[in-house]
DNA sequence: AGCACGCCGACT
DNA sequence: GTCGGCGTGCTC
């Protein structure tokens, strides 16, 4: 890849080099790159974002390469100019190492890996419109006797449009026969022509904005020159309508400074951001612990590895925030990379608080408009620190000084929806090589994956860092089991213990605070028949429907997690007619309602998806909740992501067996980590916290190991289990996902496929399937996998995907992912 | 994505 | 015989 500083002397200067570019083409059968000639009035760098013609349309594309001799298999007169430059310069020189990494390594085409990583809508392409030409036509029998009816038909519509013009793709839509052809005909007498709109993208947004042109102003009245000096004293340049609020003046009064030559009003760019307020924050004393792991930090120069491992409560962010400090003074940028940043809000309040407006977040909740700007501000140059979600991992930080991945064992940080399901944490480190900065990886529950990496080889650029302590030398909240079963046998049928009852009843006397974990959101996992067994089932998807209940008075609606169908609950079995519809299983609804019922004095706020929809929805609960307005948080996983609320001292586990029952190899190890995470929310402040975890297997030994909260030797038992079936990290999978409205037509492809990657000579893998998917059918598509397992020395290599896509058959899409994190 | 080219069924 | 169906392939 050429380097994005090569610049190109228009031909005109130089007269006898032609320059062509290669452009990256946005259009989904794009193969390869394609060259186009630049014409003399424009300059065309490497990391332009372009338009160009491609087939009978202007699409976008990304000039890649400048060369001045033409690939000696192409022709110069089937070359086309360029159609025009959208933005200069918008990749950094690094970058392209990176995307064309992620795109071979995911298997995705290189456009897709760059539509991933851009902000969204730069990448539009031009809307084809036919326009009318003259208002003045012949008259009816004439333009009858000239134009086919067809002609006449299309002729028509055009004039009922005010504005004389129409999209194609309105026209399409018309029910004209052969519209292209149609088209022609009227352009050939001159009765239309086609024409490209401009892709309506994002645009940078303005402001009136005045600027003072010269000291000694001419003669003004009173007002005029208290406007005038209010300007000269903020510098000189203000935008218009904070001029105007802060000198209580009206605009004539700035207008006419800028007819006297004093000023110029001119609209300039603003870039959006999210408006915050926070206090200011300083450095926090560390640990012993904190120092040490502070100091290795900052003792790394070029590419290195860190895993900080600090249990819950013992300061990880503080370790980040010290870390970044020296850096942004050094003039270095530093990116912070969190699992969802609507459940962080904490973490960056903490961030602006030390670093102030040098910090960004970026993640996929802001507007279009926002995400552009703040890219445009990276591209900037400024040393600043940019928190983000995983698809920040591609921001264009100037001169990288360190990456962060806080929460690293979070499945959010891999996707396996839109290709390229890449792994922000794999992203990372690539990216932390390329630009040879050190690269932080920060849980109190690090991924086996982690784990091993750092811990069995011990290069020198690689460092495990502990943290086994918590801040203030607080303690780790005591876990105690209650097992259910013998709460049953003790005429206990409540889904609460007894223990758990008391703990709540104290929790109101005492005025503290608790938290309430549970497994599934909504009312119940599911509603059945008591008579005749009949359980509601989605109609699109292989899954039982769930119960939602906002309010007891509300009406009971059932709704699939998979695709999102809802109806009403009936209220007879739809099999037998029976009246006795019964829910099983607690949601978080179910739970508040009975828990209303046990304490009727209780406050209690809930915390999941459907109350959390909102934007600034997770921030006002948790502000509520530390306010003291609630007794108790009731929530499900989110509770589990970097929560810091000091005033809690009880966390009530409603049942465990919810995620330890998961038919996955990584089954363990999550629910070990979200155990052990939502365990960590007790006890962060001055008063000792404690974990009540009911289940009805206490001997299992996820709840063994989260009793003794003893991270290492669950991963030294796990890691065996791992390694006799070479799962990772002892091996790596690649998932082949099939799906397709027809089943067998799936069934048919996935054997194809299967059989065709047994074929492959240079196969180093092993096939697992293929096999139907745990829920075979999700919103009307049967699903199919074929799992491919590596050994961990060998390249994850596998027969092109072009060939295994003709194979499967046109009704079935085929997916890849590679290192899958749920194989269900 | 669009559009052209190309090869098989029901119509003037 | 042809108009038109949409299957396959190409766009610098």
């Amino acid at each position: 890849m050429t380097s994005a500083s090569q610049s190109v002397v228009p031909n005109s200067v130089t007269g006898d080099v032609t320059v062509w570019v290669q452009v990256l083409v946005d259009s989904p059968g794009a193969q390869g790159l394609y060259t186009y000639s630049v014409p003399d009035n424009c300059v065309v760098r490497s990391g332009d974002i372009l338009t160009v013609p491609f087939g009978t349309q202007l699409v976008g594309g990304i000039a890649l390469q400048l060369c001045d001799v033409l690939p000696n298999d192409l022709d110069p007169s089937q070359i086309k100019p360029i159609d025009a430059v959208m933005r200069s310069a918008f990749f950094p020189p690094v970058y392209w190492a990176l995307l064309e990494r992620v795109a071979t390594y995911y298997y995705t085409p290189l456009m897709q890996v760059v539509r991933a990583a851009l902000p969204p809508r730069l990448l539009a392409k031009s809307q084809r419109r036919v326009r009318l030409l003259s208002a003045d036509l012949p008259d009816a029998a004439q333009l009858a006797e000239l134009l086919s009816p067809m002609g006449l038909k299309l002729l028509q519509i055009l004039q009922n449009s005010k504005t004389g013009d129409y999209a194609w793709q309105f026209l399409q839509r018309q029910k004209i026969k052969g519209l292209a052809k149609t088209v022609r005909e009227l352009t050939k007498v001159g009765l239309v022509e086609t024409f490209f709109e401009p892709p309506q993208g994002i645009r940078p947004k303005l402001q009136q904005a005045v600027t003072m042109l010269q000291s000694s102003p001419a003669q003004l009245t009173d007002r005029q020159s208290e406007v005038f000096e209010l300007l000269r004293r903020r510098g000189g340049e203000m935008w218009l309508t904070e001029l105007l609020h802060v000198s209580h003046a009206s605009s004539a009064v700035v207008k006419a400074l800028a007819n006297k030559g004093c000023v110029t009003i001119a609209p300039q760019e603003v870039l959006r951001s999210e408006q915050y307020e926070v206090a200011g924050d300083q450095a926090k004393l560390l640990t012993l612990d904190q120092q040490a792991a502070l100091a290795t930090i900052t003792g790394l120069s070029g590419n290195a590895e860190v895993l900080l491992h600090g249990v819950t409560g013992s300061g990880k962010t503080e370790v980040y925030l010290q870390a970044i400090a020296p850096l942004l003074a050094q003039g270095q940028s530093a990116l912070v990379l969190v699992p969802e940043i609507g459940l962080t809000p904490q973490l960056t309040d903490r961030f602006r608080a030390r670093f102030g407006d040098r910090v960004c977040v970026y993640h996929s909740a802001l507007s279009d408009g926002e995400r552009y700007d703040t890219w445009r501000k990276m591209l900037m140059g400024q040393p600043q620190v940019v928190i983000g979600t995983r698809s920040a991992v591609f921001a264009p930080l100037p001169n990288l000084g360190l990456i962060v991945l806080d929460e690293e064992h979070d499945s959010s940080f891999k996707q396996d929806q839109p290709a390229p399901c890449y792994h922000a944490r794999m992203v990372a480190q690539w990216r932390s090589e390329l630009e040879n900065c050190p690269l932080i990886l920060g849980s109190a529950t690090p991924a086996l994956e982690s784990w091993q990496h750092i811990r069995t080889a011990p290069v020198p650029q690689r460092h495990y860092l502990s943290l086994p302590e918590r801040v203030g030398g607080r303690a780790m909240p005591p876990v105690k089991v209650v097992d259910m079963r013998q709460e049953l046998i003790g005429g206990n049928r409540s889904m609460f213990s007894r223990r758990l009852q008391s703990a709540i009843r104290e929790l109101q006397a005492t005025g503290k605070q608790g938290i309430l974990f549970i497994h599934r959101r909504g009312y119940s996992t599911h509603v059945s028949c008591r008579s005749c067994g009949f359980v509601m089932e989605c109609p699109h998807c292989d899954v039982s429907l769930s119960h939602h209940q906002t309010h007891p008075d509300a009406m009971s609606i059932l709704r699939c997690h998979y695709c999102g169908y809802t109806q009403a609950q009936p209220s007879r079995c739809p099999s037998c007619d029976s009246t006795y519809l019964k829910h099983f299983g607690s949601g978080t609804q179910k739970v508040i309602q009975e828990l209303k019922r046990l304490f009727p004095e209780l406050r209690m706020l809930r915390f999941d998806s459907d109350t959390t929809r909102t934007k600034g929805a997770h921030r006002a609960l948790l502000n509520q909740f530390a306010k003291g307005e609630a007794d108790l948080l009731i929530g499900t996983q989110m509770l589990t992501k970097g929560i810091d609320l000091p005033q809690v001292t009880l966390v009530g586990i409603v049942s465990a067996d919810g995620v330890l029952h998961l038919q996955d190899f990584r089954a363990s190890e999550r629910a070990f980590q979200t155990l052990l995470q939502v365990a960590g929310r007790a006890g962060r402040g001055d008063e000792p916290g404690q974990v009540i975890l009911q289940t009805y297997t206490p001997e299992h030994p996820v709840v063994e190991a989260v009793v003794r909260q003893n991270y290492a030797e669950f991963v030294t038992a796990e890691l065996g289990l791992r390694e006799l079936l070479d799962y990772p990290p002892y091996g790596r999978l690649i998932l082949l996902r099939l799906s397709s409205p027809e089943a067998e037509a799936v069934e048919k492809g996935a054997e194809k496929v299967a059989s065709v990657l047994a074929a492959d000579p240079a196969a180093q893998y092993e096939i697992l399937g293929p096999a139907p998917a745990a829920i075979t059918r999700v919103a009307r598509r049967y699903r199919w996998q074929i799992m491919l397992k590596f050994p961990l020395d060998v390249a994850l290599q596998i027969p092109s995907i072009e060939r295994l896509r003709s194979v499967s058959g046109s009704l079935v899409s085929l997916s890849i992912d590679v290192d899958p994190m749920t194989i269900l």
